[in-house]
DNA sequence: CCTACCGATCGGTAGG
DNA sequence: CCTACCGATCGGTAGG
């Protein structure tokens, strides 16, 4: 039997990762110090490599679990079997909101991943094609044409990219709530569909 | 009168620019060493110095010549006095097509733009308002009651997510060109603004 | 006396 | 879990 861990240990790594997410997306994972971190959670930087081995982990780590709850989140929708204009309306607006509480971790997975080593990265740009494909199998099933006309993945980076970008303008604290946010993107996105012309993957080479 | 510069002053510079855009681009502005810049360039670190004040007026000229470049760019279009309809898609084209060009510039400008100093960076925002500000007016002008809804300023960002979030995972050599991107992005967007519900942004608060 | 650099090394700080 | 450090490398600059 391993050894327990002391009763504090699993509450001061989240403490750490939560500091370390906050302090990567507002400064970046290269100009952020490992003694920033241990400041902001008010450890010495030692302590730091009692829960992490280095700097690459602490970034591997907030990553690795964000996109996994990203994936528990949309594996949740499937499971509701809801129809196909219903559940990719929930994914929107479950995504848009996600936002809400994990917005250090997403601007962290979405820009400080090429930080990680190759073999790392790789293993969760996977995990996010899983999450990304499940986007374009239920825009599939809203219209099937997209699919033969190879704008089903353009179009759901399109969606991703409205909400993912979000976070270089949303103010958490702003008029426009989460909420609001999610009924816009709706809005403009099932809207904007119906409004696409299909010939245009065969029109570029 | 001023002495004239070398001959070939103006090109190296424009050189030395040009590299430091696609490594700042690539790793990120932090993790870019003056040397991995100079050595881009075939010339040694010192003479960067000879062009450039330090580490720091590199990443501004950058961010500054392309965000002028890109307002430029809507001073010309909104010059052609088009019907409101023809004056938004041709901003969503150009700016979408402009990105093959400048793919380096412009995600410099997105993302590294928190490093400059703080006088710097405000300057720089500034200019980028007012060209996020005239697609806002552009919008405007083809869907008027979204001003009274506040939903211009919102819906003109899910525009500039979209365009923006393409340099993630658009390759500039894949099946989709930037000219079938910008038609895309065009349909989705004029399509989706017709089913925009106008309550939303008094639901807020 | 200017420009356009180079080889070498400065003070300070990064991750560990 | 702290103080005290290391090998290396950073941005920036000296003399020639």
């Amino acid at each position: 039997m391993a050894r327990k861990r002391a009763p504090g240990f699993e509450a001061q790594r989240e403490d750490i990762l939560a500091a370390a997410a906050r302090l990567f997306a507002e400064q970046g994972f290269s100009a952020t110090s490992m003694n920033q971190v241990a400041e902001a959670c008010g450890v010495a930087k030692p302590t730091l490599y009692h829960y992490f081995q280095d700097k690459q982990e602490l970034l591997a780590q907030i990553c690795d679990s964000h996109v996994h709850a990203l994936l528990a989140l949309v594996e949740e929708v499937k499971a509701q079997q809801l129809a196909p204009d219903a559940q990719l309306r929930t994914l929107i607006e479950r995504f848009t909101r996600s936002y809400a509480d994990a917005q250090a971790q997403h601007r962290v997975l979405t820009s400080e991943i090429k930080f990680l080593a190759d073999a790392e990265r790789e293993r969760l740009l996977d995990v996010e094609r899983l999450v990304v494909g499940e986007f374009a199998t239920a825009l599939c099933l809203v219209r099937p044409e997209l699919r033969e006309a190879k704008l089903h993945k353009p179009l759901t980076m399109l969606l991703f990219g409205m909400i993912n970008w979000t976070f270089t303008w949303l103010r958490p604290d702003g008029e426009l709530s989460h909420e609001a946010l999610a009924a816009l993107v709706s809005d403009l996105f099932f809207g904007g569909l119906g409004a696409v012309q299909l010939r245009q993957a065969a029109v570029i080479q």
